[in-house]
DNA sequence: CAAATACTACGTGAAACACGTAATTTTATA
DNA sequence: TATAAAATTACGTGTTTCACGTAGTATTTG
């Protein structure tokens, strides 16, 4: 098998260079794009096409979500992976989410830094150690303790009293009378829900209802 | 620190017997309970109290999910550790739900249940590595996005493909038009769905959907 | 073979939904 | 505090879905 190709995002120079001299001495990986530049990455990936890039991230901001999910999307053929000092829950969810296929915390060992591009080659996603366990216990969390409404704060305190009737199976008729409205009123309500969780139809509400405990099952 | 005091559950002699000679050779371990018999072992508990209580799992009905989390609520401070042959999820997420702290596949090595029951005894959760993937993959799925299974009784095979293409959103339309139907044919799949299964909205349908694994969520 | 069930489809009226507009009130924020 | 933003209420209009009935044509089954 020919090398694999690796890229090096970096914002910062100095770090940049760490990651890179680490490789360098692997036979089978060759460093074929290195940047610290939203830009000059972009530009670069649409000629020389990595099969990792790696991201060496400090600060999880906005704007790199975005390159990470533009990547992502744009050139799915190259596999991100992030390589991050920090390693709270939300940053690596959100990198995740993006399209990182593998994370991986600045005080991991080269070995598993060769690792993580191994897998990641391979078509396989890799997370290192504390982060899948953090991630397990997120997950082991969430199956336990079936409890609270987290995302839904977007919704109105009146728009999830009349999702919740709904989802108890009233129909808008009885919504209306139990409230003390107009029919016409509830459905506005359920447009304005459907508008605001971008879901297409009543069943997308449904689930969304239950995944989020508005909804009992 | 004293020795490690190991209670093993299983409903088969045979092969408790198996886990148990497995143990004895380990120094930090002793077998302080051994059961074969529910009310035996609920019995046991209120005088030897165990660290660790190994289940094994043959078949995974409810009364042994009751046995756990009245178990593990019941009793605290005994962790509980599932050894299992099968591996499906399910089994998996409904032990932990239950109040499993560990999971291990019957195909794991001597040295992994013994790890294992290091772990738990130190307070945190154990699950083998091909759980932990099964795991991760699943979470990781559910932070990404979503899809589709199979279904049950009464209901007619069309029936059921009907009722899992309008759970995953399509629109009487959409399926007509994927099935070669007339919308009017959807429709009339959908109300004797409705009729047979006696259900008053759609919201129920989602439900019931749902909770007999046709919809996913 | 007869009976039951499945699959197809239509008619009709009611309910629900999509999308827009809009007035009033409450809440945030510059 | 003034002003913007969001929440709550409601209607108009056209489309889609739902409830309930009818019905012809398979297919399965006792």
């Amino acid at each position: 098998m020919s090398k694999i190709k690796v890229g090096i995002y970096d914002e910062h120079k100095l770090t940049q260079v760490g990651i890179g001299s680490l490789l360098k001495s692997v036979e089978d990986i060759e460093i074929t794009l290195q940047s610290n530049e939203k830009a000059h990455l972009l530009d670069s990936l649409n000629s020389i096409c990595p099969n990792i890039l790696i991201i060496n991230l400090h600060e999880l901001n906005s704007p790199l979500i975005n390159l990470i999910s533009q990547i992502s999307t744009g050139y799915p053929q190259v596999r991100i992976l992030i390589v991050s000092v920090k390693k709270e829950e939300d940053i690596i969810l959100k990198t995740i989410k993006a399209g990182a296929k593998g994370f991986l915390s600045k005080d991991s060992e080269k070995d598993e830094l060769i690792e993580a591009i191994y897998t990641l080659r391979s078509g396989y996603d890799y997370y290192n150690k504390s982060i899948t366990h953090l991630l397990l216990n997120k997950y082991i969390h969430q199956l336990k303790t079936e409890n609270e409404s987290a995302g839904v704060k977007n919704l109105s305190i009146r728009e999830i009293e009349i999702m919740k009737l709904w989802g108890n199976s009233l129909t808008n008729k009885e919504i209306a009378e139990k409230l003390y409205l107009s029919v016409r009123t509830v459905e506005t309500h359920k447009n304005h829900i459907m508008q605001k969780l971008n879901l297409k139809t009543s069943v997308d509400l449904v689930k969304y209802g239950i995944k989020n405990n508005i909804i009992e099952i």
